[in-house]
DNA sequence: TAGTGGTCTAGACCACCCG
DNA sequence: GGGTGGTCTAGACCACTAA
């Protein structure tokens, strides 16, 4: 009786701050532009600073936002969507028409993490060849992969002695581009970048990323296994049945 | 000189509690246990309930933890995976047997939103057919999904005339099984849950979510675009070259 | 050096779940 | 009704960037 309806949905603060914003976001604001600093956000709209920010982070979740300390928070560009389950240019090299290649970074011999070893089928402990790769696209960093390889899973790759180095990630990455590879699964997750991973993709530790997890398969053996974690702020990662699916859509 | 090295990395302190935490959920918790409340942790680890709050964030947005109102936080299962590359069972009716199946929910004709209209090809504001389907796993609910469908590019699909509901939903699915499919290329990113999905997969409004979307061809026409939502904390997407990829795990 | 976003505090109240 | 996590406030200081 009496209230004819609803007020069961108090909408949080920083919902609808993030509501009006967006709309705002679409409307008034050119890409790259810079907003107002969050102290005088906050005070325009009359909310504290921290639910303000609880808006701009979850702006910033969806690709909307990009903020840098000391910079300030700009309106970002359109995700980019990144070929991930093509099967061509895995191990290949860097070629220069395309834009969104794998550089080698550095390879050395490690342990791997327990999830990973698990994957691999080695005992837990298990010296195995790491390469460090990073994936640039429009002169910005997309992503960051650490690939495992066992040393008895690949012909040649015992034989490799060059000092840790972007040097032997070539070679390593020469040997595995001999193997016949049968097929690859992969999984995509949640997870939030390491210190070391947020260093190369220019973000803060605990930025979120996607986790790529892949296995290559040959012989119905585990050849390796690859980690790549991809900035979730300006990826769209893309899984096709053809080939170039980012370029059908122009 | 002086300072023999670091003191270059202050790591702020709810990254230092995250690291702590994280280890004593290895050692110390089974899964499903319920931690202390957050008010008692804070004071155990002598921080204000913000910072300890900030640390139990990024677990559960690693999916180490999982926490619910008026309930409390407790150790979550490892992710299950959940297979979305597969090119079986798209649009084909819930198996018994099929532990992750979807599930029609409801369908009406309605406008798309713009970026969808504009993967359909066709004006912004045409009415097409929506379908609204669920995904469960292990009794939980996984993903909500919204199909959209020309009313055109299907053959029967002008002929259905049931009232919104679970039933038309499976009319129109039924009319897209008819369809030879050509390809589908997918995109995977991360995404906030909007109140109608959030309240489909138990989580909050905001909750971070994969945002899966299928464009489907036949024909060398675009013939559906789904959006699914699946739940960031509890899933791990697998996409895989052959079938079953859950499976090979065992 | 001035201005930005990032971290942190110590409180308060609210919405929800369960016994 | 008592306990949980979720929201919100009004401050403070720190780390970083760029002029």
């Amino acid at each position: 009786m009496g209230t004819t309806q609803l007020e069961t949905v108090p909408e949080p603060k920083y919902w609808h701050l993030k509501t009006v914003l967006s709309e705002a976001l679409d409307s008034e604001f050119a890409i790259g532009e810079i907003l107002p600093n969050e102290r005088e956000l906050a005070a325009r709209f009359g909310v504290a600073r921290a639910t303000l920010r609880q808006a701009l982070e979850q702006l910033e979740l969806e690709g909307r936002l990009q903020r840098r300390r000391g910079v300030g928070t700009t309106v970002a560009p359109p995700r980019m969507g990144v070929a991930v389950g093509d099967r061509a240019h895995s191990w290949e090299d860097a070629d220069d028409a395309d834009d969104a290649a794998w550089q080698p970074v550095d390879s050395t011999e490690a342990e791997p993490p327990a999830a990973v070893a698990r994957l691999l089928d080695v005992p837990p402990g298990t010296l195995v060849h790491t390469v460090r790769r990073t994936r640039v696209s429009h002169g910005q960093p997309i992503a960051a992969e650490l690939l495992y390889v066992p040393s008895d899973s690949v012909a040649g790759l015992t034989a490799i002695d060059a000092p840790p180095g972007a040097a032997r990630a070539r070679a390593v990455l020469r040997e595995l581009r001999r193997v016949a590879l049968e097929g690859r699964e992969q999984s995509v997750e949640l997870g939030s970048a390491r210190a070391d991973d947020a260093k190369q993709l220019d973000r803060l530790p605990g930025a979120p990323v996607l986790v790529v997890t892949t296995r290559y398969t040959a012989a119905g053996h585990t050849v390796a296994v690859a980690v790549a974690t991809y900035r979730a702020d300006t990826c769209r990662l893309t899984f096709g049945d053809g080939p170039a699916v980012e370029l059908l859509a122009s």
